[in-house]
DNA sequence: AGGTGGACCCGAACGC
DNA sequence: TGCGTTCGGGTCCACC
């Protein structure tokens, strides 16, 4: 599932071979993309833009246009992005979506549970879009133990919950969630209120640990996830907890376990996470 | 307002 | 072997 580490690598792999193309072609093959809009007049706006920069917010893959208009695509579980150069578009029954370029490479969307999302946004609609949806990045400097106190401090909620609400930290979500709070030796269960100070901080450490050695890796694929060039990710091969019920914790050696929080598989050690 | 559970998807894994 | 059932995960939405 692309989450943060997933969709920087994805970001990365796709900025220099797409700022400065123009979109000179696009074909939605999936109305459930751009729903409720038309996908014909999405793609028949979309063409002839020029792309100025490829960004990220959370999950989100930000294409910014000259003219100020938006491409926001959220992956969602399955989304994936592929470079094809000298348009070698190979059959894909899950390809939904190709953009061509004005160097005659094409960008392939595929998504194979269709859950992904294309929005065009005029110039200015971005910010309130997204700040309605996600709050600060983790990975960048405004998000502090401190910032974080009064807003956990009313939420009692399981601690795992709130490692996913992307109001809080936008981007992690189920798999990086367990890996931060391995690493953070905080319990999923703990309830948000009760951390102390000290904790806020580990939590913090903990899931800027667990997505920069994602990125690091280029992602994890489980399944379907690719980048940009195709190519898999490894951080898979490197899961503390993720996955691993029964298996000895590679830090005290208890057994791992698995439980469900807030609707989700998750994944911890009770022998060292409190 | 915070918290919870279902809906949306579809392929893989599972159970009989 | 074959077929039906269950599962999972990001976000939105209805509801408590």
């Amino acid at each position: 599932m692309p989450e943060l580490p997933e969709v920087e690598t994805i970001r990365i792999g796709l900025e220099p071979d797409l700022v400065g193309r123009t979109f000179e072609e696009v074909e939605i093959e999936d109305p459930r993309l751009t729903r409720p809009y038309d996908p014909r007049e999405v793609a028949a706006e979309l063409t002839g833009e020029k792309v100025e920069s490829l960004e990220r917010r959370g999950k989100y893959l930000v294409v910014r246009f000259e003219t100020g208009r938006v491409l926001l695509i959220h992956l969602r579980m399955t989304g994936s992005l592929l470079l094809l150069r000298d348009a070698a578009a190979a059959d894909d029954p899950h390809r939904r979506a190709v953009v061509r370029l004005d160097n005659d490479s094409d960008v392939a969307y595929r998504d194979v549970r269709r859950f992904g999302t294309w929005l065009l946004l005029e110039p200015g609609e971005l910010e309130p879009y997204l700040a309605e949806r996600i709050g600060s990045e983790p990975l960048g400097r405004s998000l502090s133990a401190r910032s974080l106190a009064d807003r956990i401090a009313r939420r009692r909620g399981p601690l795992k919950a709130l490692v996913l609400d992307q109001r809080l930290f936008a981007g992690v979500g189920n798999i990086y969630a367990d890996e931060a709070l391995w690493w953070a030796r905080l319990h999923p269960l703990r309830p948000g209120n009760e951390l102390t100070q000290e904790e806020l901080g580990d939590l913090v450490r903990g899931i800027r640990r667990a997505l920069r050695r994602g990125i690091e890796r280029q992602g994890a694929t489980l399944r379907d996830y690719r980048a940009a060039d195709g190519r898999e990710g490894s951080m898979q091969t490197e899961f503390r907890v993720y996955g691993r019920e029964g298996e000895p914790c590679s830090r005290c050696g208890h057994a791992i376990e698995k439980t469900r929080v807030a609707g989700r598989g998750t994944w911890y050690c009770p022998g060292c996470q409190h």
